[in-house]
DNA sequence: GACAATATGTGCGATATATGAACAAAAGTC
DNA sequence: GACTTTTGTTCATATATCGCACATATTGTC
């Protein structure tokens, strides 16, 4: 790369934090190197960089993340409106309807969550501003596909890891395409335990007052308590009610 | 900066992307600029790169951060496991007290949250992994500052904008001193409306197997329905109950 | 709409950084 | 314990980046 507009130093030092991972929490030189594909050397300089900084520490042989590192991220949580816009209305809407409550928009093939007000545990795992799911079977996830130009959308399954979470999961693209004109048709999406064995969950889009889709809200509960059949009836006009408030409200 | 083992570039880099906060939502390059200390050539070189890399979006004149900067911090919440051990426990709490638990660590003069299980909310601001506090003035922070040596514990004070957020604040050193003893002696602290109105805390530290406090736990609660005299009544040993628990997992 | 005041873009020499190979030191293997 | 393999560190040099000064564009003011 030539480029004069751009710092491949910092752009490496990025690659290098995001080498860190839930599998990989404590990782030497070589394994940097490897999973960024940078040279030894220079992860090295990197992770050296971090550690001097303060956002990682190194005890001779493994770096770890510090806490600090959660400034960078906090900087866009804090730093962006939209969050904070949405917030109270999930609170308010999860008290309403003791059910967990959520936002998120979309990054590459992701969802991530960027505000939530919790109610009881019916996850295994802990959701929480940051936390990133597959699109292509999580609520919001679809319902943000499908505000995309259908090639868009096609185009991210493409390069989706299309995997079963349980046996009801959606992992073809076809009627994963088909699903989303009929969530673009119909204006929300149910999903039925195929993240996770007894949880569902129905999300609609978020539009800014021009009309564009800039964020999904969602309410997630137990299938024992809440059959999918019956999620659009108890939770869909809750939802929308929230997003027609939200409307004038965000840009 | 001559240093063979850091790489200045990704340092400056860095230093942009915190640039962003929260009055600080969109910025121009003069704007890093002046934030940053940096050369304003330097600072179009970082955001464009940002831009390219697509952490950040450009309209031409400002800049935004994206929600792809969440990767970074989520590197260290799902990297380390401190977070997940600690979460289950605190949802037990929360449930079993009926109030908000949280936990944190120190980072510089400010704790930092890593987990949280809410309950209703009662603060004014949300507080979520990766927000912040003011060490001084906040239970999980008073117990950390105890548990450091006197002398680093007084430096942290030193550089820290000691101000008055309600007309409770604690905020001459001397006495935040002596209580950060006294803390350090009954191994609690409880705060009384000193962060905000209407909002009283208890934290307790949370110990590794060595011993080495590694964090601290707390819970708030609304000083209309829990006098800040009741705290540690009705707390103190549901906390210290879950110290003993994660004593032996942590390390 | 002209002027001043800021803000942004660009080329260049000086300086810092990346590269890859060579070397040193562990770690793993038999 | 000698051998192989992997990992970490150092070094010289080719290369990319920094910061400055200047050119250009945008914004605000009267």
């Amino acid at each position: 790369m030539q480029e004069t507009d751009f710092v491949s130093g910092f752009a490496r030092g990025l690659k290098v934090i995001e080498a860190f991972g839930e599998t990989t929490p404590r990782l030497a030189i070589a394994d940097v190197a490897k999973a960024t594909g940078l040279d030894r050397a220079t992860a090295r300089r990197c992770l050296l960089t971090l550690a001097e900084l303060g956002y990682a520490d190194y005890d001779g042989k493994f770096f770890v993340l510090t806490p600090k590192i959660l400034r960078l991220g906090h900087a866009y949580l804090s730093a962006t409106p939209l969050p904070h816009i949405v917030q109270p209305f999930l609170d308010k809407l999860a008290e309403e309807v003791h059910q967990s409550a959520s936002a998120s928009v979309l990054d590459g093939t992701e969802v991530v969550y960027i505000a939530r007000a919790s109610q009881k545990r019916v996850m295994s795992i802990n959701l929480m501003p940051g936390s990133r799911l597959p699109a292509y079977c999580a609520s919001m996830g679809r319902v943000l596909l499908a505000a995309l130009p259908e090639d868009e959308a096609r185009a991210l399954l493409k390069q989706t890891n299309l995997r079963s979470f349980t046996p009801r999961t959606l992992t073809d693209p076809a009627r994963l395409m088909a699903e989303l004109a009929r969530v673009r048709e119909e204006g929300f999406a149910v999903i039925d335990q195929e993240l996770e064995l007894g949880l569902c969950s129905i999300a609609v889009p978020l539009e800014n007052d021009r009309g564009r889709v800039v964020a999904a809200i969602n309410i997630g509960a137990p299938a024992a308590s809440v059959p999918a059949a019956e999620m659009a009836d108890r939770y869909l006009e809750p939802l929308k009610g929230v997003a027609r408030l939200l409307k004038s409200l965000l840009r």
